[in-house]
DNA sequence: GGGTCGTAGATACTGTATATCCACGTTAGA
DNA sequence: TCTAACGTGGATATACAGTATCTACGACCC
C-alpha cells in the first residue's frame, strides 16, 4: 500500500498558493522550480485539483493557478482525494462466495464483518484528514520561510 | 493507493482458523480450495503470517496451519501489517528542502505540518483496526455458515 | 487586426511494483 | 523408506504510477 507521490506535491503547491496573496496566479513552471519537481508530472496533479474545483486555472501570459476558495474552506482530504481518488484502499473480492466453502446468497444479505471493519478504518482516516484545512497548515510554516515566500511572489495587496 | 489483495485472503483464512477447533491444523490446500484461491500465492501470505507469529505451521502428514494464540488476542491490524507491512502509505520526499524555494536546515528542525497530519491519519486508521479481534469477527459470521464449517473440519473437541 | 509568446490541457510512452506461477529443498509422520 | 505437508527462491505476466511530448487557447505586443 503506497500513496501516490503526487499527493505530497499537490499538498505543498496548494499550501504555497494559500501563502501567496490571493489575486496573483502562480504558473506551474514557478511552482515546479520552487520545489524542484518535474513540471510535466506536476501538471497532471494541478489539473486534477482544478477539475475538483479546488484551484482555478487561467491561461495566457501572467496566467497560472490560484485557490478557487478561501484557504480555510479547503481540507487536506479535499486535496488528497482530488489527486489520489476517493476509493477505499480495501477492495472486496467477494471471497466468501467462492470455492467449496462458499456462502449461500441468503447468508450474504448483510455486508460481512471484514468489509465493515475496513470501511470503518477508512472513514477514521478520512475524518482525521478532513479536520485540517490549508489555513491551519499555513500557520505552522516557520515565520522566516513565510516571509521569504511573500517577498518572492509579491506581497503587495494593492495590485 | 491500493491495499494488497493478499490481505483479504489472509483475513479470511485467519477467520476460518479461528472458527475451526483449536487442535486441528488445516493444510494450505484445504484453505485454498475452501475459498477458491490460488494455492501458491496463498502460501506466501500464510508464511508471512507464520513469520509474524500469528500462525503456527507444522510440516509433515496431518500437518497444516493453526492459530498461534487465542483468537481474542489477534487483531485485524496484526494480520494486515503482517502481510502488507507496517509502513505508512505516505512517504516523505523532503520536498521542502529542494528547489529554488528550499527551506534552510534550521527551519526544518521540527517535523513539518503536512507530515504530522498524515501520520495522525495513519494512526487513526491503525487504531480502528486494532480495536477488532478475530474472535469478534467470528461472532458475526452467520450461524448456518458457522455450523457448516464446523461439520466440515471436524468439530469434535475430544481428539 | 494580425502576429507572437506563454500558458494550460490532452495524449502516448516507459518504468517499476505487484500479483501469479513453478520447481526444488526440507521436515515430520506412517 | 516413502509420502505428505511446509519453506524458499526465482521467473513471468500484468496493472499502475511516473515521464515525455504534442496540441489548443488566450493575453499581449506590434
Ligand atoms: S464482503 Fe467480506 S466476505 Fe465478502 S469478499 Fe469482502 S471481505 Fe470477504
Ligand atoms: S516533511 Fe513535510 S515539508 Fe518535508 S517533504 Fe515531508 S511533507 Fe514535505
Amino acid at each position: 500500500m503506497k500513496l501516490s507521490e503526487g499527493v505530497e506535491q499537490g499538498l505543498h503547491c496548494a499550501l504555497l498558493l494559500a501563502e501567496a496573496p490571493a489575486g496573483v496566479p502562480l504558473p506551474r513552471r514557478v511552482l515546479a522550480e520552487h520545489y524542484g519537481l518535474p513540471e510535466a508530472y506536476l501538471a497532471k496533479h494541478l489539473q486534477a485539483l482544478t477539475r475538483a474545483g479546488l484551484l482555478r486555472a487561467t491561461p495566457g501570459p501572467s496566467g497560472g493557478f490560484r485557490l478557487a476558495r478561501p484557504a480555510d474552506e479547503i481540507t487536506v482530504l479535499d486535496v488528497l482525494e482530488a489527486i489520489d481518488g476517493p476509493a477505499s484502499p480495501f477492495v472486496c473480492q467477494e471471497i466468501r462466495q467462492q470455492g467449496t466453502g462458499a456462502a449461500r446468497p441468503e447468508e450474504c444479505t448483510r455486508p460481512c464483518a471484514i468489509a465493515t471493519v475496513m470501511v470503518g478504518a477508512h472513514q477514521a482516516w478520512r475524518e482525521s484528514l478532513r479536520a485540517v484545512t490549508l489555513d491551519q497548515l499555513v500557520k505552522r510554516v516557520p515565520q522566516t520561510l513565510r516571509k521569504r515566500n511573500r517577498a518572492k511572489f509579491g506581497s503587495d495587496p494593492a495590485a
